[in-house]
DNA sequence: TACTATAGTGTCAAAAAAGTAACTAATGAG
DNA sequence: CTCATTAGTTACTTTTTTGACACTATAGTA
């Protein structure tokens, strides 16, 4: 829903436009996804798995955000034919790339944030 | 059957714990503290500047996330005692600090985000 | 036959975020 | 006296996001 979204058209292009953070923001933006590019990464790389590091989150929301992360190329999504379903994520190359600023981005908020 | 985390202050603080890039995304998530970050850090000190410069924020938009970006230390609000009243906003040594992380992630975005 | 497991989807309701538009205060200009 | 200016605030409405929870499919096991 949110890359094709019903926001204005113009304001989204606007805005990307002048400040093209915004692209990122777009894909890393969502409530879970960063967590779960770290946990894909430390390889709980199932459905399940990932429920249960993350309790808290539905699995609507679960879903949903691994299909955006899959859409936008961060994250792999492969498929098994079996019964029971089995369908295992990993970090695509771009997802990849990405580590080392989130990991720079951590790092200020150790130092800048408290819990 | 243990309904647990049903509040959402244990979300949050467990959350916090599992992924502490969640604080970092509380400071930074907000729909414009990114573009406001480098507006101001150009030199787009004033509430009206900022308005010229991003026409498709509303006011009340502009007025909330620079509350909250001076809330969280990233901007300083300087008052004149003036009439017509006069703000000036700059960026903090916390929000300065930010500012090399997120060419990073900009420099990311570049590559792999197409406008 | 019933039950388990996996990986989800669909629908409706609630909550959160954002938009709209009117309003404020004090002063100087005309 | 009226208007313009700056930097917002407030109340109300609409839109978007999230939550709860029921439901699906298929094979294997008891």
């Amino acid at each position: 829903m949110r890359k094709a979204s019903s926001t204005n058209f113009s304001n989204e292009a606007e805005l990307a436009a002048i400040c093209p953070m915004h692209n990122v923001m777009k894909v890393l933006g969502g409530r879970w996804k960063i967590a779960l590019l770290y946990f894909i990464h430390q390889g709980h790389n199932r459905f399940s798995l990932l429920q249960k590091k993350m309790p808290f989150i539905t699995t609507k929301m679960l879903s949903q955000q691994l299909k955006e992360l899959e859409q936008d190329e961060l994250v792999l999504r492969k498929i098994y034919a079996e019964m029971p379903p089995r369908v295992e994520y990993s970090l695509t190359i771009k997802g990849q790339s990405l580590l080392p600023v989130l990991e720079d981005l951590y790092a200020w908020g150790e130092l800048h944030t408290k819990s």
